[in-house]
DNA sequence: AAGTCTAGTAACCTTTAAGTAACCAGAAAA
DNA sequence: TTTTCTGGTTACTTAAAGGTTACTAGACTT
C-alpha cells in the first residue's frame, strides 16, 4: 500500500497553475495593481497584447472573481476594471516572482 | 512627454512570465521541493506528463540554473535533480500560489 | 545471453492559447 | 450629420507548447 508517493498530476500546484496559468493573466493583474483602470488604459499598459485576448482575458478573470469590472463612474460607455479582494490577495505574490526574476535573471554583475 | 504610461509590454511581469511562465516548470519546482529527485522519481510524482516533456523542461531548467542534474551517487546510469539556491529561492513563492488558490478557490463553505 | 532499467531522443502529430483583420453599435464629440 | 470613441465580437489563422509512438544505448540483473 504505497500510497505515500507524493502525486503531482492533481497537486496544489497544478490546480493553481489551472486557473492563473496562462500568458497573459499575471501579466493583467500586476498592471492592474491597486489601480482602476478602464479597458483602454489597460490596452495602453499591456500594448502588445490583442484587444480580442485582453477582453476575453479580463472576462475570465472577472468570472473567477478576481478582478470587477464596473461601468466608468463618468460615462455610461465606459467599463473600469480593479482587483477584488481576492485579486489583491494575489498582488504581492506576483510582486516577488518579479524580484525574483529581477534578482536572479536579471541583475548585472 | 508623457512618459509616465506605465508599459507593461516588456515590464518585470512579462518578463517574468517568459522565464517560468509555461504550464509544467512550476509544477516540476514544487513536485521537487527541496528534495533531490531521479528522473524516474519525478516522472512517477508527476505522472501525466510525457517523458518527452519532462526531459525538454528540466534541460531548460538546468540552463537556466533553477536546477542542478548530477550522477546519482549509487548510479553512473541514473541522474539526479534538486534546485539549486536560485530555484529555492521560488519555492516560498510557489507554495504562496498554491496557499492563494486553496484558500480563494477550493475552501468549501 | 537475454531481459530489464534508466534517461533519454527522434519524428511526427495534436491541441489550444493567442493572434489577425474586419466589423459592430451605441455614445459622444465635432 | 459625420466622425470619433469605446469596448467589444466574429471568423479565421498561426504558433508553439505539449503529446504520442517508437526507438536507443549503456548499465544492471537474472
Amino acid at each position: 500500500m504505497n500510497r505515500e508517493i507524493f502525486i503531482c498530476s492533481n497537486c496544489p500546484m497544478t490546480r493553481t497553475m489551472a486557473t492563473i496559468g496562462t500568458k497573459w493573466k499575471p501579466i493583467i493583474i500586476y498592471a492592474l495593481g491597486n489601480r482602476t483602470l478602464r479597458f483602454g488604459e489597460l490596452h495602453v499598459r499591456i500594448d502588445t497584447i490583442s484587444r480580442k485576448v485582453l477582453t476575453d482575458q479580463l472576462r475570465e478573470l472577472t468570472e473567477d472573481g478576481i478582478i470587477q469590472r464596473s461601468p466608468a463612474q463618468d460615462s455610461s460607455r465606459k467599463v473600469e476594471y480593479r482587483l477584488t479582494e481576492k485579486g489583491l490577495a494575489l498582488l504581492p505574490i506576483m510582486n516577488m516572482l518579479t524580484e525574483w526574476n529581477l534578482r536572479y535573471n536579471e541583475s548585472e554583475i
